[in-house]
DNA sequence: CAAAATAACTGACTTATAGTTATTAAATAA
DNA sequence: TTATTTAATAACTATAAGTCAGTTATTTTG
């Protein structure tokens, strides 16, 4: 049966095109402000049909920040790939979060929505299910990097590798909204630059895991 | 002009009012799904009301966020007293940001979503104004206690107050907003509780500032 | 191939809710 | 006592999410 096959493929494009259409139309008027009807004239498709492919507004929101996700979790396993020690690979992948906020801020963005809304995340027909499985992995790639740096002798062996994943990710994430929402308030304020905050924040916590 | 006073006293008055029945209903409805006539409602005032003493729905929730920050500040500021050293004083800021979201989960998760949401806080008539200097005023006190660490030798030296403050901020705030949004999803996949990750966190954090 | 069946799509409609405004009521000043 | 200012109301407008009855295009069937 190779049409219905095609019809699946189309199926699927026509999907996609709907996500991108939506993210021109998120991102360039805030999530917010934009409407469906919006998103649909983008798509050059009716309103009635972008329901066909998603339960609401939020779901092609997670749609969005899926496609986010995925390239978290790839850059992630990029930056660990290029470290030697299991020390370097962890502090790189907290790198790597930065270097995804400064390249795709809008994505980033779309996450932190889905970080500070309480979400049903057990509705396997929901975007929200498949986000929350793409995050588990993500978080994986960095419990293996302390986990390495145990092994290799360059993280203390008290660390909690579990523990400390989950941490690590909180903390940076928390940090990193800090800047992206009050970056410039706090170049006002206290005098200080983003990149400087950061480059200090890895030192910090750097010097809490290394091995002595 | 006694009359003049009493009705300002009274304005204040049914102002105030007004946040009690909003916090009553956003706390218990949420935010998104509570609605300006449940408010007025539980006011027992009319919906055009609320806008003779609120611009805005989101000005009415900051009213509230107002609140939360004040009772944190005052929290910060009694766990500081309580303790002797700097280092003492810093740990206990952080913990007292804990205790903070266990014994007041709305306000924390009101201010989180002023701290995840744009908002205009130079505009002096909004209540976004008052978060943002109160907000100020909060750090003040973590920057002031990691200075007296520094001071009585019991933190680095190296350290920079005002950096390590922001980070210290930023950090916390993602790790209490991870365990209060995925809390179970933590207890459940990865096996760990909130209070030994705060705990941990506390530790962690702890190695990177204290003196050697 | 023509008719029936299925799938994809549409846009007018319903509903919900934030915010406005013309009007009324109460309090105060003249 | 009357005029004026202040406080409050409720009916109204505008906007946008989500639905559904109907239309068009595609595929299957006899």
């Amino acid at each position: 049966m190779g049409i219905t096959e095609r019809k699946a493929r189309e199926k699927e494009r026509r999907k996609n095109e709907i996500i991108d259409a939506a993210e021109r139309v998120f991102f360039s008027k805030g999530l917010a402000n934009a409407t469906m009807d919006d998103v649909a004239e983008e798509a050059e498709l009716s309103k009635g049909t972008l329901y066909l492919y998603f339960k609401s507004k939020e779901d092609l929101n997670l749609a969005i920040n899926y496609r986010g996700t995925l390239i978290l979790k790839s850059m992630f396993e990029q930056a660990v790939a290029k470290q030697e020690t299991g020390f370097d690979k962890t502090r790189a992948v907290g790198e790597a979060y930065f270097e995804y906020y400064k390249k795709y801020p809008d994505y980033f963005n779309a996450m932190l929505y889905y970080e500070s809304t309480e979400i049903d995340y057990t509705d396997q027909e929901s975007f929200a299910f498949e986000c929350s499985m793409k995050g588990k992995e993500t978080l994986d790639v960095l419990i293996k990097a302390i986990k390495t740096g145990i092994q290799d002798g360059t993280i203390r062996p008290e660390i909690d590798p579990v523990k400390t994943a989950i941490i690590l990710w909180g903390q940076s994430t928390g940090i990193i909204q800090l800047i992206a929402l009050r970056g410039e308030a706090l170049k006002f304020v206290h005098n200080v630059k983003p990149e400087e905050v950061m480059a200090y924040c890895f030192d910090l916590i750097g010097e809490s895991l290394r091995a002595k």
